[in-house]
DNA sequence: TCCGACGGCCAC
DNA sequence: AAACGTGGCCGTCGGA
């Protein structure tokens, strides 16, 4: 087939698979071609000069949408060869949806040739009614267009990828390493003979293996420990933990964030770029991977080497109490919702109202500190006995605690009761987009199925709305910069109700404003009745 | 060489 | 630690 044949589908028909074939299997090569099928017709393009000229006209129309098989992937292939999608659909994420499981669908490779790729867009084309009416059914075609569109972001996102000074970054990791030697001297020399060693001298001792940890230690202070965990270590008070504490902090640091986290710095970019799944939570979360950039130390030190490069700026932006305005949204509290509207600290707010005393963040800490762990912990379905753990009070206390919390809140309660309710009749939990999870029947019959069932209730609608917003976002900042920056600027992180950007110096203020707005919007779309607030910083690297 | 389970721990 | 939610990565261990 010819680019002619090309041309004509393209501009006859307003919805075209496409699907890529390459011999590489690298994202950051340009795919060799694609091929396009519509209902009626089929074409194939090689991605040379015309081909990709012409492609690039018509994948940027949002007139256009283009169903891939694995939209991400794809998109990022495309972005090297200059092919920006405005409007993907995604045959994966269509069936995510539909079937109510996460996104990790059995990977499909990229097509290696021009049949397979002609078969596979042929076949995803003719599939993709049923496949929208079984998403139809679930009542997931809101969240399915969310996030199609989403994918565009992402595929920017992982294809710029993340700036980092690897210099700075691996400087800091050799100090780590100093740290854990010398944590690891000063345990052994508190063991003394406690620790076999071998002819040559060398301790036998791996403080990687928990059990000869756990034994040693219960040797050494002669108490039974029933795990090695930090707070167990803790609550010991003894100098052997103290340093065993001081190793594991080090060495977490050298073996996670060491050299296996800098293998994923690209060569030929010099920066990271990770796989992000957009649907990797059962709740709506994104999962990120290869390396996971949501869970990299929130240490200063660290952000600090995710510098943008010279001339080059980062704008970070969250939302503040992002998951407590959500509570305040859908309970409709009266004291929520007035702290929200003006301004107050709200773990001040509630512990002043439950314990009627004053309280700030100087004033009767300790009061604030009990409020702020029931917040947090409200939002997970937290009972009495993990309340009491984390204030480290009776478990009686814990109990008396939460009614007196859900006393003073009613509304509160009853929120996260409705949505117990709505679980156990209609079998699913739900945002405020209406993102669903549905409950396995399966897994709801054994003896902790109740509880879990509850407290996943009662955290998917929070956790969940907090990423249908977060995605809403990502989507609105990417287009605006887009059209704003003509790509000079875009997203190089997201971490749950956090935003990356990487921009121009000179653009930095006017971008912080942009995705400040953007993120803002994202909020009111979806939140009608709690305000947002957006923190945003600018800075020659991540600020958090 | 790989796999999965597990304990432990990083993030939100 | 814990009857506190969502993830991913590390190392060990036991097994193919």
């Amino acid at each position: 087939m010819s680019p002619s044949s090309a041309a004509e589908l393209l501009a006859r028909r307003s919805l075209v698979a496409l699907c890529p074939w390459a011999s590489s299997g690298d994202l950051l090569d340009p795919p060799a071609g694609v091929a396009l099928a519509a209902l009626d017709g089929a074409a194939l393009l090689t991605l040379d000069e015309p081909g990709r000229a012409l492609l690039a006209a018509w994948t940027k129309r949002a007139d256009r949408v283009f169903l891939f098989d694995e939209a991400r992937p794809a998109l990022r292939r495309l972005l090297r060869a200059g092919v920006d999608v405005a409007r993907p659909a995604c045959r994966a994420t269509l069936e995510a949806l539909a079937e109510g499981h996460g996104g990790q669908s059995e990977s499909s490779q990229i097509c290696a040739g021009p049949h397979d790729a002609a078969e596979r867009a042929h076949k995803i084309v003719h599939r993709l009614e049923g496949l929208l009416a079984r998403v139809d059914e679930r009542g997931q075609k809101k969240v399915a267009r969310l996030e199609c569109l989403v994918l565009r972001a992402f595929a920017a996102l992982e294809s710029r990828g993340l700036p980092i000074d690897v210099d700075a970054w691996s400087r800091l990791i050799d100090e780590e390493k100093q740290k854990a030697g010398v944590a690891k001297e000063e345990l052994l020399a508190l063991a003394g003979p406690h620790v076999q060693r071998d002819l040559f001298g060398v301790p036998e001792l791996n403080l990687d293996a928990d059990h000869e940890v756990k034994v040693l230690l219960e040797r050494v202070t002669g108490r039974r420990l029933l795990d090695v965990t930090r707070a167990t270590l803790a609550s010991l008070d003894h100098p052997m933990a103290r340093a065993l504490l001081l190793w594991r902090e080090s060495n977490k640091l050298v073996t996670t964030y060491g050299d296996a986290f800098l293998s994923h710095v690209d060569r030929r970019t010099g920066r990271i770029h990770a796989t992000f799944v957009p649907l990797g939570a059962s709740t709506g979360r994104v999962a990120s991977r290869d390396p996971n950039l949501q869970n990299l130390p929130s240490d200063a030190r660290f952000h600090r080497c995710l510098k943008a490069p010279p001339g080059r700026a980062l704008v970070t932006a969250d939302y503040a109490t992002c998951e407590l305005r959500i509570v305040a949204e859908l309970s409709k509290d009266p004291v929520f919702l007035r702290a929200f509207d003006e301004g107050q600290d709200l773990h001040s707010t509630v512990a002043a109202t439950m314990f009627k005393a004053e309280v700030s963040k100087t004033k009767n800490p300790e009061l604030r500190q009990r409020a702020k762990a029931i917040n947090f912990g409200l939002v997970y379905g937290m009972g009495a006995a993990a309340l009491a753990a984390q204030l480290d009070v009776p478990h009686d206390e814990g109990e008396r605690l939460l009614q007196q919390y859900f006393r003073t809140f009613p509304r509160i309660k009853d929120a996260l009761e409705r949505s117990v309710e709505t679980a156990l009749q209609k079998g699913y939990a739900e945002t405020v987009l209406g993102r669903r999870l549905f409950f396995d029947p399966e897994t709801l019959k054994g003896p902790n199925a109740r509880g879990e069932l509850s407290r996943i209730a009662k955290n998917m609608p929070i956790q969940g709305t907090s990423a249908d917003m977060t995605k809403l976002a990502m989507v609105r900042v990417h287009e605006r910069l887009l059209d704003e920056t003509k790509g000079s600027a875009g997203l190089v992180n997201t971490i749950h109700d956090e935003l990356v950007v990487e921009c121009d110096e000179a653009d930095a203020e006017r971008v912080a404003k942009a995705v400040e707005r953007e993120m803002a919007d994202a909020h009111r779309a979806l939140l009608q009745r709690v305000p947002p607030e957006v923190e945003v910083h600018v800075g020659p690297h991540w600020m958090h």
